[in-house]
DNA sequence: GTTCCTGCAAAAGCTTTGCAGAAGA
DNA sequence: TCTTCTGCAAAGCTTTTGCAGGAAC
């Protein structure tokens, strides 16, 4: 585990960016969680174990950690930012029922749009929204 | 102009919402203005004319129009979301530098996705953003 | 006359900001 | 030591909610 924070210590050292403690701790978070969380479900898991972990500090590291490129700004919710920590060329699917966000894959490549050829593209967003298949069977079945 | 309200107010009825002086004079808006109009645009420019319209109707107005599939939420910017009139096929471009939002071809069909075939797809969004060309050459001639 | 809608104001929720104290280099 | 970051509280914004009066049918 210290082993892990030492090198979340250096990635963030190799962008420049101050590994404080907090902000080390968020990063490995984003890692383990492997889910699409908000800055409240990063608050809340990390404040029983960093007491004065304060929100603003949330906001602030995930600020400086999109900028730098180590983590993604999902859009898909309109209640919340969420924020992804893999970087390949993917889509996005939010539940409509149960809320969760799903991955697919899909090569952003392929997206190439003739009527964009004057335009300078820097971020490709797919996001899809509909039933998951948790929440079609659960439907169903009532 | 009082023909075109006919006709929206016609619209409404067919979708089963009554075509209330406000929810035709936004719908009207809606479809003159043809670009991605706020909540604050909409207010800022019905205002003027309809001066006790209120903005919690035009919050509501809207909520109706998308649940009637009469106009599309674009949540592609985080500040605010932006409403579309235009239905077929298409997706949206922000200029992260003016912030204006274009419209670009996009045949939704042909994103298929292989992963998602348990998913019950209800919504497709695609959102691009950089700099468009007038920002481009702004920025150029800097 | 009954139902539904509008407008106002207040409230709620996410995010930003300002500043003093603390931590990092 | 000097810069940068953190934490707290307050403020800013968009959006939602509750309710009385008014419009639509």
């Amino acid at each position: 585990m210290e082993d892990h924070l030492t090198t979340y210590s250096e990635q963030l050292n190799c962008k420049g960016i101050r590994p404080s403690y907090q902000r080390v701790r968020i990063l490995a978070y984003l890692h383990q969680a492997q889910v699409h969380p908000t800055v409240e479900d990063i608050f809340t898991a990390l404040s029983p174990e960093i007491p004065t972990l304060s929100k603003a500090t949330v906001y602030n590291t995930l600020h400086t950690f999109v900028e730098a490129g180590l983590v993604r700004d999902v859009n898909i919710d309109i209640d919340a930012q969420h924020y992804d920590i893999i970087l390949e060329d993917h889509g996005h699917f939010k539940c409509s029922s149960c809320g969760k966000i799903y991955n697919f894959h899909l090569d952003l490549d392929q997206l190439t749009i003739d009527g964009l050829k004057e335009f300078k593209i820097h971020k490709k967003d797919v996001y899809f929204s509909g039933l998951c298949p948790d929440c079609q069977s659960k439907t169903n079945s009532t």
